[in-house]
DNA sequence: TTCCTCAACGACATTTATTCTCATTTACAT
DNA sequence: ATGTAAATGAGAATAAATGTCGTTGAGGAA
């Protein structure tokens, strides 16, 4: 239930903040923009602004909700933080986006940043691939 | 020698080439955003358009001359590419950015590519730390 | 060297993504 | 039910980047 997930997060349980989790959990595609996500609600026929969608994805995303990608595309897209962690293989050709996991990789970064003198906090990974042959 | 950087690479050697080219070479910082090299060339007492930063940045990136790179900060930013791959880490802290480079994700990067059935064409790989304590 | 032509340029308008402002509305604790 | 602070909607404002267009200049031809 949505509801219980905003109170959790410690946001009220706003009309519009209700409509973008569920647009969110819904989605055929993990990955939207803020412009999908008001795009699909006013084909709902909700009323929201498109500054509350923008401000309620950086809320969405203060409070554990989801999390912000910066792919190259010049726009911010969101996903549903489902707690497993992942990477993105991007098509160049197609599009398509594979997500993976790989645990050597993960542990290899965090013995990279602690040989630095920092702890690893977050990080970004995508791979630009093209099919074989 | 500039101009026979420029002219190899395929591009008119003119004076805004010219000197975004030195700018970028002579930067301290090595990452530079197209405002950056807009305000060095204005301080320089340089009369060239941002509009023309832009360009020729963007036609330095197809020629290959250098890297752009969309980190989280909402802008590019642009690198000398001295042709040695590396990624970077980013202190959250302090804004302090490393290069470093690791055989061992290079490697396994391209093999969770092959499994997937691509070829790794290019990454883009962040690590974001903070001191250590 | 001088001339010609097309690519490159500068100025500025425009677009796109996002944030800000502020008057109005709403969630929800009392 | 009601008061209050938080959230919202509308639209203005900002920032990054690109497009337009008349002018300039690099560099090959004469």
């Amino acid at each position: 239930m949505e509801a219980i997930d905003l109170k959790k997060a410690g946001l009220k349980a706003t009309l519009p903040r209700i409509r973008i989790l569920e647009i969110l959990e819904d989605s055929e595609e993990p990955h939207m923009s803020a412009e999908d996500v008001y795009k699909t609600l006013l084909e709902a026929g909700e009323e929201v602004g498109l500054a509350t969608v923008y401000r309620v994805l950086t809320q969405f995303e203060s409070a554990g909700l989801v999390i912000r990608h910066n792919f190259d595309s010049g726009h911010s897209v969101f996903e549903i933080d489902r707690g497993e962690h992942h990477d993105h293989m991007v098509c160049m050709e197609t599009g398509q986006v594979v997500e993976f996991h790989n645990e050597d990789i993960e542990r290899l970064q965090k013995e990279i940043a602690s040989k630095h003198g920092f702890n690893l906090v977050d990080h970004s990974l995508v791979l630009y691939v093209k099919p074989k042959q």
